[in-house]
DNA sequence: GTAGGGTTAG
């Protein structure tokens, strides 16, 4: 170590940089140690590179002297000579035999061959290639006491090396000093930065090079447009993306086929996909790296068609997909969703050859879980290259269907496999436990996301405030919100939302006055999204309070914020509020339709849903699934059986939407009601849902109404069998059997609710008091304050028996 | 006979 140390004040370096190589050779000193078999170095400087010799010589296992090579035989020829070893090297490393070149280098210096500027650009490379920190720091000591950090090639490299190894600080410090830079050291910085993702310190490099250079146009070529391209792309900057653009076709560089590719990507990435799909068509020559990235670009905009659509294309063009075409392919199959698809592309990969890179797995893993199907997830899990990324994808996958254990299970596995976890490993944690509210888990996820420094983290923030908000934990919730360094609308969304969530409706309000006065402008975006927050809570007060704050910013009209307006006062039970907003939108697009039209169905307007829904077909849209459901409901409601076959056959039939659970449920609802079990067990049976307890249950309260005792026996059985500890089931169940004086049969079946511990589950009440809830039991007699009794009494004495005001904030679920 | 910088994929 002292002669480290003597070494390093012997040259005139910075003090930064003493410290920081110190740090590495100590590192490098370390590593030595833990190796018995290594002896320290004893004498003069050069051996500082002793260190890293041994180093390598460990941990790549090379060797060299027990190996015949195939250009060694050249070594006699050229003996001493520096050139002839340059060449060795260089042409080892551009056959991608790394580890080869390492060793040629190490020979020279043992044949005492000093090396050229050269020498050290190509060796440079190589130990970029490896990705070995340790062997490039040791080249960075040599090149300063050999004096070569002056060359332009030499310093490059260095920069390069530095930012491959992880190690950004140390390439812009190597930066700061270069006395001279051209364009090659502007571009090896700027490059750095935005394949680090560092895309906000790449453009100021940028905008400083075109400050500081005598003439940009000398400076900007081809290489600085292909950085700044991916760093706007990762910022989402359209407006100096399009600028970028401009001016590459005003110097000539778009032909380029990297300038291309990247302005492709850039707009792609800031969502203006006609315009990336402009570039590509534009683009005189294109190549593998130009058709994945348009394909990227329609699968990352949600257009898993046109992914797929161009996927054929781009082979009957003569291209070969290789493993990013098909992680690309399977993120569009996801991204449909289409399981069919998904499961083609996973057979084309497999034969490919191509389902062994992390990327494909992880796509697999993805894919699968975006379809619900963990059991295939896990196995593509289980047979790709486990990383940190790859593991993400398994607990969000287990995030998405709330299995909090299995997610948490695969946490304590990448730990003790020693990885990091990221924003994205946090994000899984905190929504896999507030699906059902696992609040001990959550907890603990907390306090490793502390551990890892990652609790302030926006994405992190926002899916921690969920979690507490969901477990009914508004402090920790407001708690966590406070300590987002860079709340963003969605986070203000979430607390909001919380709030709502919790019944605490003024703070609701208040939360939302604080965003509104800190930002400038209140977007559609963040107005719709706090109106769905009130809607889903059925915070009338509060939405009618938002509702004069969107009058005010005129957005009231536009279809996000109207539409909003609309679902939020038809699930606070104000139709007639819903029609007045629907009625004034100047322009509707079919979520608006589909927003009235299950307002009216959800509140029992049967007559008027159906007559919209025939005024939503004259008007020329398309109805979506969203609008059927609004039909069935109503047909339901109504009693309307012919009519509601004729609604089924239609959507099937005509426009090919796939029924869903919710569909499927309605009919059988319809038919059930109307008395047509028979029917309605076969449509059962036949549905793409016999395994869902929902559907079953439906069948089994119309088997109540009709006293229909074989049907509802075998609806029973369904029940009972998917879903034991349902209450509901047993009651019915035991009404059924005492509607026939089976009295044996009701008391065995009371015998086994006690057994398994099954209670009714009580009925609950609320009322909203000064935008505050207050939740009722029966029997419950310890919330009524003075307060709550005032309201009561206020409430009885205008209240009929037996029916409850839905006007005035009385709900009974 | 030898040398530094760029685009896509989870």
């Amino acid at each position: 170590m002292g002669i480290l140390i003597h070494l390093l004040e012997k040259r005139t370096f910075t003090s930064n940089y003493k410290s920081w190589i110190l740090l590495r050779c100590r590192s490098i000193v370390i590593q030595i140690k833990k190796a018995s078999s290594v002896c320290l170095p004893t004498t003069s400087a050069p051996e500082c590179f002793n260190f890293s010799r041994r180093v390598t010589s460990i941990h790549k296992s090379v060797q060299f002297s027990q190996t015949r090579h195939p250009y060694g035989e050249m070594l006699a020829n050229y003996g001493n000579n520096v050139f002839s070893w340059t060449s060795m090297i260089s042409m080892n490393a551009q056959k991608g035999f790394n580890d080869r070149a390492l060793s040629y280098f190490l020979q020279m210096r043992r044949a005492a061959v000093e090396p050229n500027e050269t020498t050290f650009s190509v060796i440079i490379r190589v130990s970029c290639e490896l990705s070995c920190a340790d062997t490039g720091t040791s080249l960075h000591c040599l090149i300063l006491k050999k004096g070569f950090f002056r060359q332009l090639f030499v310093a490059s490299g260095l920069i390069t090396m530095y930012s491959k190894c992880g190690y950004i600080e140390q390439a812009r410090q190597i930066f700061d000093e270069m006395p001279d830079k051209d364009a090659v050291s502007w571009n090896a910085m700027i490059a750095a930065y935005s394949q680090e993702g560092l895309s906000l310190e790449a453009l100021d490099l940028f905008s400083l090079m075109l400050k500081n250079g005598t003439d940009w146009k000398l400076m900007v070529n081809n290489f600085t447009l292909a950085s700044s391209f991916k760093a706007c792309a990762g910022l989402g900057y359209t407006k100096i993306g399009k600028s970028l653009h401009t001016n590459s076709i005003k110097l000539g560089l778009n032909s380029d086929i990297f300038v291309g590719g990247s302005t492709i990507d850039m707009y792609s990435k800031c969502g203006n996909l006609g315009m990336a799909r402009r570039v590509f068509d534009q683009m005189k020559r294109r190549d593998l790296v130009t058709w994945n990235t348009m394909i990227t670009g329609y699968s990352q905009n949600y257009c898993g068609e046109e992914a797929i659509e161009l996927f054929y294309q781009m082979q009957l063009k003569g291209f070969l997909p290789n493993e990013t075409t098909f992680a690309c392919v399977l993120k569009a199959s996801a991204a449909i969703p289409d399981s069919a698809a998904g499961r083609y592309f996973h057979a084309k990969t497999l034969r490919s050859g191509n389902s062994l890179y992390v990327y494909v797995g992880t796509a697999l893993v993805d894919m699968y879980s975006k379809f619900f199907d963990m059991e295939d997830a896990e196995k593509a899990f289980g047979e790709t290259k486990k990383n940190i990324v790859s593991f993400n994808a398994l607990i969000t996958g287990y995030s998405l269907v709330g299995r909090y254990e299995e997610a948490l299970r695969a946490y304590a596995k990448l730990r003790s496999e020693n990885m990091r976890p990221d924003r994205f490993t946090f994000t899984g944690l905190f929504s896999s436990c507030s699906l059902l509210a696992a609040l001990i888990e959550g907890a603990q996820v907390h306090a490793h996301s502390i551990k890892f420094g990652l609790e302030s983290n926006v994405s992190v923030g926002n899916s921690m405030l969920n979690f507490y908000a969901k477990c009914g934990l508004i402090d920790s919730a407001v708690e966590t919100f406070e300590s987002i360094t860079m709340p963003n609308t969605i986070s203000w969304a979430g607390i909001i939302s919380g709030f709502a969530q919790n019944g605490e409706g003024e703070k609701a309000v208040e939360y939302f006055c604080k965003m509104h006065k800190l930002s400038e402008k209140i977007d559609e975006f963040s107005f719709s999204s706090v109106l769905k927050a009130l809607a889903n809570w059925a915070a009338t007060g509060q939405g009618k309070q938002l509702h004069a704050n969107v009058i005010k910013t005129g957005l009231e009209t536009t279809i996000f914020v109207g539409s909003a307006l609309v679902d939020m006062y038809s699930k606070c039970g104000m139709v007639e509020d819903s029609w007045k907003v629907f009625s004034k939108m100047p322009v509707k697009n079919v979520v608006s339709w589909n927003s009235m039209i299950v307002g009216y169905a959800q509140n029992g307007f049967d007559e008027k849903t159906l007559l919209l829904f025939q005024e939503m077909l004259d008007s020329g849209l398309t109805p979506t699934c969203i609008t059927f459901i609004g039909v069935l409901f109503a047909c339901s409601h109504a009693g309307l059986v012919e009519e509601g076959r004729n609604y089924y056959n239609l959507m099937v039939n005509s426009y090919g939407i796939p029924p869903s659970l919710e569909h499927c449920t309605c009919m059988v609802d319809i038919l059930g009601r109307a008395g047509y079990l028979n029917e309605a067990e076969t449509f059962v049976i036949k549905s793409p849902f016999p395994l869902e307890p929902g559907i079953w249950k439906s069948l089994l309260a119309a088997c109540a109404i009709h006293k229909s005792f074989d049907i509802g026996i075998r609806a029973a059985n369904h029940c009972l069998w998917l879903e034991p500890h349902d209450s509901a089931t047993y009651v019915i169940l035991s009404n059924i059997y005492a509607s026939r004086q089976m009295w044996c049969e009701v008391t065995e079946i009371r015998e086994l609710m006690k057994d398994m511990a099954i209670h009714k589950e009580p009925g609950y009440s609320w009322i909203d008091i000064r935008n505050k809830m207050q939740v009722f039991v029966a029997g419950d007699t310890s919330c009524y304050t003075e307060e709550v009794a005032e309201v009561l009494q206020i409430w009885l004495e205008h209240a009929k028996v037996g029916c409850y005001d839905c006007d005035h904030n009385i709900y009974s679920p």
